[in-house]
DNA sequence: TACTTATTTTGACTATTGTCAAAATAATAA
DNA sequence: TTATTATTTTGACAATAGTCAAAATAAGTA
C-alpha cells in the first residue's frame, strides 16, 4: 500500500505530468524539456530522477546529451494509471501548448547556452 | 489539469487511502476511524474534509457525533481511481488489519474518553 | 592535454503537509 | 441554564518537496 500512495503522490505533481505527456509524443532530452516548460534543467533532472526511480521512464546517453523515454511499467496498478492518463490528458490545454512548443524546439537553438539558466 | 493532479495527490497519501478502505465497508464516526488508525481526531477529521473537498466522501451529523460515507464522485477521471481502489486495495495486510479493528470497534469505548487523545 | 557543454548533484530557500495539543463549536443531557 | 462530549479549528512544529544557482560530472572536441 507504501508503494500505491507513492505512486499517487510521484504522479500527483503537475510538471511531472507534463513530462509525461510530452513524452507520449516522444523521446526527449532534458534541455528540451527544460525549454518547453521554462523550468531549469536541475529542476527537470530531479523530476525525471523520480520518474525513473517509479520504473516509467528510462534515459539512453547519447554523447553528452540524455535522452529520457516512456516505457512500460511493470506494476500492474501503475500500468493502469499510466493508461488513465494516456487517455485523459489528451484536451488540457497546457498539454496541447507544450506539445506545440516540443515540436519546434530547435536542439541548437535551445541546448547551448541560447536557454539562459531557465 | 490542476484539478487531475490534485486528485492524484490527495489520494497519494496512506491514512486518506486507509479511511478510503475502511469506508469501502461501512459508514463510520470519526471516533471509530480514529481508533483504528491510531491517529488524533483532529488528524482524521481534517483528512475527512480533504476527502470531502474531491466529493468522494459526505458526512451527516447525527447528534454529537458525524458519520462518514463514501459517495459516487462526479468526475470521471475521480471515478476511475476509485475503481482502481476498490480492485487494488483488497489484499494489502495493513487494510485487513484495520478493517479487522473496525469490525470490533465499540462506539461505547471508542468514543468518551476512554480513548485519550490518541 | 585543456576546453566546452549537457546533465546531475549539492546547498539553500520557501512553501506545503501531516501531525498533535489545546481551544473553540455544536449538539445533547441534566 | 450548565455540563458533557464528539468534532472541528487553530497554532505550532518537524519533515518533505519543488525550485534555482552554483559546483561537480561526464562525454565529447580541439
Amino acid at each position: 500500500m507504501k508503494k500505491f500512495a507513492e505512486i499517487l503522490k510521484t504522479l500527483g505533481e503537475i510538471n511531472r505530468l507534463r513530462i509525461l505527456k510530452l513524452l507520449q509524443r516522444r523521446p526527449a532530452y532534458v534541455c528540451e524539456i527544460a525549454a518547453v516548460l521554462e523550468l531549469s534543467m536541475a529542476t527537470v533532472s530531479s523530476h525525471l530522477s523520480v520518474l525513473k526511480r517509479l520504473g516509467i521512464v528510462k534515459d539512453r546517453k547519447e554523447g553528452v546529451k540524455t535522452k529520457y523515454f516512456l516505457v512500460e511499467p511493470e506494476e500492474a496498478e501503475l500500468k493502469e494509471l499510466i493508461s488513465l492518463l494516456k487517455r485523459t490528458g489528451e484536451g488540457w490545454e497546457i498539454v496541447k501548448k507544450d506539445r506545440e512548443k516540443l515540436s519546434k524546439v530547435k536542439l541548437e537553438v535551445v541546448c547551448p547556452k541560447h536557454i539562459k539558466n531557465r
